[in-house]
DNA sequence: CGCATACTTGACGTCATTCAAACCGTGTGG
DNA sequence: CCACACGGTTTGAATGACGTCAAGTATGCG
């Protein structure tokens, strides 16, 4: 399908924000939509071919492998980010779709030709890989040190930032978008531990559990407090 | 002092390789070379003027001190590296020297217009930035699921790749870069971990200490094997 | 209904941390 | 020169947090 940007619900956080109309029109000529269920895979370690997109709406997560089949979440994407290592001739990381996503997808080649063509995507992008980056850091971070309960405080708050869209509130009341499994995962733990500090927490008063993937805050101030970051 | 980029040690593979002469020129009028000593900091986590820098030589660490006074290593920048928050108002993490280091630094306005005018500069960054979320994840995979001992067995084998220029054959013999300390913030460990894991690497044959820094590697494809990397 | 998938809970074991002490190389002052 | 202090390191023993193994409980779907 060819993209539609005039109705695409990124049009203005996207990195293609910054191109002019024309520009814009060019490079979305090259551009096709895709949709991911969850579980669908864009690309995988190793694949030569991998494309690069912006993601229009859902979630994905980047993850990889260890040798013995352990995954490893290393990010999670959300709508307007990008993907894609566009100075490796393959894809380091497997991308895979958390839940249904829409995506605009480019051969590799296209997006290059972009960068040169447009100085100001260059930098777009520039901007949000240092974002990435500092998601990365912000992540390693928190591994490195902090206690289970901490890890899982943290993700926690920064899923509840992220759920409101005011970015400096927090919402009171959230879906996670990962599985026990997916959040062990990430936090280098196991989905037992996951799941009995989730109950600790609850015990505490920090949040609630309603059913499986549902969360609500009950006392944010002591999330803040646990997760150690004041 | 004024920069004399005629005799940079870098000045080929650093981002600014990438300008012409003229360009160069003209950024290099707006820069500075700075020496900073071992334990010497370039800017502190919360900076507000945190200036950019291309390191020549030597060492720097990124790291961020958590509220119980804990320093974690986010990343090890090498010669040539970029180190800078570019569409940050301020800084996020500390930036210390690990060893006596040379570096040229630019106010980040001056980077920030240089990145406007001149488009293959944007690039290269984005390149370079892109190296580094790569670096960060791949670290964060490391100290994820891994145990002390493959986290330290791969940290030995990167810096046994690092110290050899021909990145894809391995140094037998090298300095480390980082107290037991350093080692273990960055790898989420203790000193005392740290020093017993070496000592049973040493025991395996993979590894044989001289003096206090020294490493030499007996036996690089055990030390591979125990870093779960294949 | 029956199976599959995700989650929870418990008992037990292990690995890394913690606390404590000793060690070593280096620089300083007596 | 030796005594001493100091930072970095090593080593030991005890504790504890998290992982492992193993049941057992939803929830959903064919």
């Amino acid at each position: 399908m060819n993209l539609a940007c005039s109705t695409c619900p990124v049009k203005e956080t996207a990195a293609c924000a910054v191109l002019t109309p024309e520009e814009r029109e060019a490079l979305a000529a090259a551009g096709r939509t895709r949709v991911l269920k969850r579980g669908e895979m864009l690309f995988a370690a190793g694949d030569e071919d991998a494309a690069c997109a912006t993601l229009l709406s859902g979630a994905l997560k980047v993850s990889s492998v260890d040798v013995e089949g352990n995954e490893q979440i290393l990010a999670l994407v959300h709508p307007s980010g990008f993907i894609g290592e566009l100075f490796s001739p393959f894809a380091h990381h497997d991308v895979v779709a958390l839940t249904e996503s829409r995506l605009c997808t480019f051969a590799k080649v296209d997006i290059e030709r972009a960068i040169e063509d447009y100085p100001a995507l260059a930098r777009a992008l520039l901007r949000r890989s240092q974002a990435d980056l500092l998601a990365s850091r912000n992540l390693l971070e928190l591994t490195g040190h902090a206690s289970a309960e901490a890890r899982l405080a943290a993700l926690l708050h920064d899923f509840a930032a992220a759920a409101s869209e005011s970015s400096c509130h927090l919402a009171r009341r959230f879906e996670l978008p990962l599985t026990r499994g997916e959040i062990a995962n990430m936090l280098g733990l196991t989905i037992e531990t996951v799941s009995r500090k989730l109950g600790e927490l609850e015990e505490m008063g920090a949040i609630r559990r309603e059913g499986k993937r549902g969360i609500a805050l009950t006392d944010p101030g002591l999330l803040v407090e646990l997760s150690g970051r004041g």
